[in-house]
DNA sequence: GCACAGGTAGATT
DNA sequence: AATCTACCTGTG
């Protein structure tokens, strides 16, 4: 039995992470298919796997047996956002003003924002509604195990879209799905019967692209802000949950405000880059930062 | 047993 | 145009 990963290799231009911040990017609940592993993380998108080792200011990374590693850093280069300046954004969101998102950006400094593929981020947020991080990563390891290619290390991509389609939902349910099940067999049929709509979405601007994913059976705003932001690398999409909604009431003292104003408040306050301070404010509230 | 979990859609007021 | 409610399943 040969090893599953090659030698370690060093990614030279890797972005500048802190252990919190590569754990929280990873494991943040953007994704839901990496794993981790004692010191490093092993992740899959499309057709990559790859596992990542932060070191001191520096990240490794290892492809599996017959995979050129040129081939995955190329991968992660897109995938981590590289030709994104997350840190001169950070710099331009207000936190000088707010200390909320003060506290948020000090402790997850180097947070950043992922560019996943378009369709796999949909699905992961289809499966999302009402679950916890660690079912919804469960639900894709099974869809994946059931219905998707094999990668090189013996693990399974997640389905496309097509195949779910012929599939049926029989699979979907046997996955622990739920009602979540109708909605993204549904969205599977829809997308089968018109080839290039999800690309076209991807490609359109902002405002269109929402639009479009709102038609999508089962998507409405949260997950449509949730998949232009960590799949379409619109970084003004600011989804609301749960979570983020009680930090905005309790946080900023909006009581009486409704989801739409509360949206307008996060476009207003945080500006061009909203979606990225949501992020932080998320993982904020998740590690018991801001008072929920 | 029961409330709750990265929501959405359709019904009811 | 707001505000309920059903929808599945796992977890504490």
């Amino acid at each position: 039995m040969p090893p599953t990963f090659g030698n370690w290799q060093v990614w030279s231009d890797a972005p500048r992470f802190t252990a919190v911040s590569f754990a929280e990017t990873l494991d943040g609940g953007q994704a839901f298919r990496w794993q981790r592993k004692g010191e490093c993380f092993e992740g899959r998108w499309g057709r990559n796997v790859v596992r990542l080792r932060p070191r001191s200011g520096q990240v490794d990374y290892a492809a599996p047996t017959g995979v050129d590693p040129v081939e995955t850093r190329l991968a992660l280069k897109t995938y981590f956002a590289c030709g994104t300046d997350f840190e001169a954004l950070t710099d331009a969101l207000p936190w000088r003003s707010d200390p909320v998102l003060a506290a948020a950006v000090h402790h997850f400094r180097g947070l950043r924002i992922l560019r996943q593929p378009f369709g796999e981020t949909l699905f992961g947020f289809l499966c999302s509604s009402t679950k916890q991080i660690p079912q919804i990563k469960a639900i894709c390891e099974t869809v994946a195990r059931e219905l998707g290619e094999p990668l090189p290390d013996g693990s399974h991509a997640l389905p496309s879209w097509s195949v779910i389609a012929d599939a049926g939902e029989a699979p979907l349910r046997a996955a622990k799905l739920g009602y979540r099940a109708r909605y993204i067999y549904q969205t599977a049929q829809f997308l089968a019967e018109r080839p290039g709509w999800l690309e076209a979405t991807e490609a359109a601007p902002t405002e269109e692209a929402r639009a479009r994913l709102l038609e999508l059976p089962g998507v409405g705003r949260k997950i449509a802000d949730c998949v232009l932001l960590f799949g379409g690398g619109r970084l003004e999409a600011f989804p609301i949950d749960t979570w983020v909604e009680k930090i905005l009431i309790r946080a900023y003292q909006l009581e009486a405000w409704k989801l739409p104003q509360l949206q307008d408040f996060a476009r207003i306050h945080f500006g061009p880059a909203a979606g990225y301070a949501q992020q932080y404010l998320f993982a904020a509230a998740r590690a018991g930062f801001i008072p929920s």
